[in-house]
DNA sequence: ATAATACTTTACATTTTTGTAAGGTATTTG
DNA sequence: CAAATACCTTACAAAAATGTAAAGTATTAT
């Protein structure tokens, strides 16, 4: 019941990108530096969230990647979905029957049950935090009340 | 972003011995059977559940495996965390450097910051379900409607 | 006592996930 | 047009999770 890595290395990847702006762009060996891993598992992450029309690659000797959208218009549950998955396999039913061709829980599945209202629960918080949540959370982490008092900021959640 | 095979089988065989009560018992190859699974690998989990407290095992000939409390009085988050470890792994930051010594976000992780947030919602919603809640559910799937209608029946959650 | 039953432990095989490597394709600059 | 740069794709290696096997220990019934 964790996020798993290619979630957290790609949602990493992403927000070096979601600072720069739909404008901006960055090499993936810029993206990699600045997160601290290889250039292939950079590459690797950003080529998923290319096909899944996160961010735009841009070839040849200025290419480079960019966001598609802007950031406050990307929300967690998009991206980590586009990553991992649905947070709910599709056909977990299907791939957790033990030794046999059918689950045997098939009409009488509480678990399933609550998995579906978990699921619900986690979407619905990943779908209220964006990119730009993310990126704001950060400002308020690195600088903590410069110049006057800040507490009227921004909180991202309660 | 999902749950464990571990988590999920491991829960399925508790919920097996929960059905039984405190007073009840249950050798381990019929809970394989209940949950169709193999004899070694039920064996397993119980083997951690046993370490983690949640169950009772009894050796020799008339032996088997019993829970030790009351369905009504475990919960979810209690089950999936001695399963699977805490969701939030407590040295997620020491894991997920990348290529480097440390974190590169060491003091500026918002990503793990609303990480924490997640853990925090999926834990406050799985600690308020308890197996005694999954197995009612159960029965109410079993049996839509027995004898008169049944409108005014439990809701686990809304 | 002894055999049968059932939990216990350790080791190992398999599968999935994670991360790396290498060669290919496209674009820009001189 | 040629060389340099940067993305693209496929295949593969390493690590972790999953599931199996086998030999050991404890208890009960005969």
């Amino acid at each position: 019941m964790r996020m798993s890595a290619t979630e957290e290395y790609g949602l990493r990847c992403l927000l070096v990108l979601a600072r720069q702006g739909t404008e901006g762009q960055m090499s993936v060996s810029d993206i990699a530096e600045a997160e601290g891993i290889s250039v292939p598992y950079a590459s690797k992450l950003l080529a998923i969230m290319r096909q899944a029309g996160l961010v735009t690659a841009v070839r040849g000797r200025k290419g480079g990647f960019r966001i598609r959208r802007e950031p406050s218009e990307i929300n967690l549950l998009e991206v980590i979905t586009k990553l991992g998955g649905p947070l709910l396999d599709p056909d977990h039913c299907a791939k957790r029957t033990g030794q046999l061709e059918q689950c045997i829980h098939t009409d009488n599945c509480s678990v399933h049950d609550i998995l579906g209202s978990l699921a619900g629960k986690i979407a619905g918080f990943l779908a209220g935090t964006t990119l730009n949540d993310l990126i704001e959370k950060e400002r308020l982490m690195v600088l903590p009340r410069v110049g006057s008092d800040q507490s009227d900021a921004k909180q991202i959640q309660g």
